[in-house]
DNA sequence: GTGATTGCAAAACATTTGCATTCCA
DNA sequence: TGGAATGCAAATGTTTTGCAATCAC
């Protein structure tokens, strides 16, 4: 939390904007909750300190994002869920049947993107991509 | 439009349901558009016959899912987007500039959804997956 | 002190619901 | 005719915006 405050306050000098509490607040539940929607995060902030505005977490959560610190994805219902986006791009796995998230290295989809590079001209952007499916918990529980 | 048409009142008198003539609007403005949203969907209707409601083409799309003649796909900003389901599930590209939709047959998925199925267990829903990138001609227009 | 940031309330937007009316079967 | 389907209006839920108050610098 600290190492990660002490960036975030880096960052943030370096674009000329000031750091605020809630900016390390929403920081710091985007790091917690893994992949969250605006208003988990906003619950979670909740949960420790009062007071913080949830349009407050819109606006920080696209400032987050904007300054590369955090990114989206569209999962399944359409509600965007932030992630960090410290290390390179990761793949969502979600199942359609519990809802669980997982993440997966890019480096499977290798192969896909130069075939479709290759044949469409298409830059695919690993990031954004989420793959819906069952998990294999669910696959078990099923049979 | 004959066609579907009278698929359409196949499937629904074969479930008990009425055969109406927003039910084939909407319908045809799915085939007709490819792929949009619910209110692509009613504005294209508007062009054609005033009068069809915007709740009824929501309670109308959700109908001709459930009856497995159209399906849904989350692209980008959350908004559902529908498109016929006839054939077998079709993969959807979407620009993230330039906001394009384009199709690519699922085959080449198919490295993919083995390694994931041998090394997760993820049983990969190709229908409702969705590839963001630069398509091919934003691409050239940025160099 | 000054201007960026926040909180609040209200607006905007998309979707759903209740209920009276319409119209297919 | 009877009940399903529709239209309308209002409710709901989420995200955005305007503006005054606050707080980092």
């Amino acid at each position: 939390m600290s190492v990660e405050g002490s960036q975030l306050a880096e960052v943030l000098r370096a674009h000329g904007l000031r750091v605020t509490a809630q900016r390390q607040l929403v920081l710091d539940a985007v790091r917690d909750l893994g992949h969250a929607t605006a208003e988990r995060v906003h619950e979670a902030i909740c949960g420790k300190v009062t007071g913080v505005n949830i349009t407050t977490v819109y606006r920080t959560l696209d400032l987050l994002e904007s300054l590369g610190l955090i990114a989206h994805t569209h999962l399944s219902h359409g509600a965007p869920v932030y992630h960090l986006a410290g290390n390179r791009g990761h793949v969502h796995l979600v199942c359609h049947r519990c809802g669980a998230v997982d993440e997966i290295d890019p480096e499977v989809f290798d192969g896909l993107r130069r075939s479709l590079e290759q044949q469409r001209g298409f830059l695919l952007d690993v990031g954004h991509v989420a793959l819906f499916g069952i998990c294999a918990s669910c696959e078990k529980a099923n049979l």
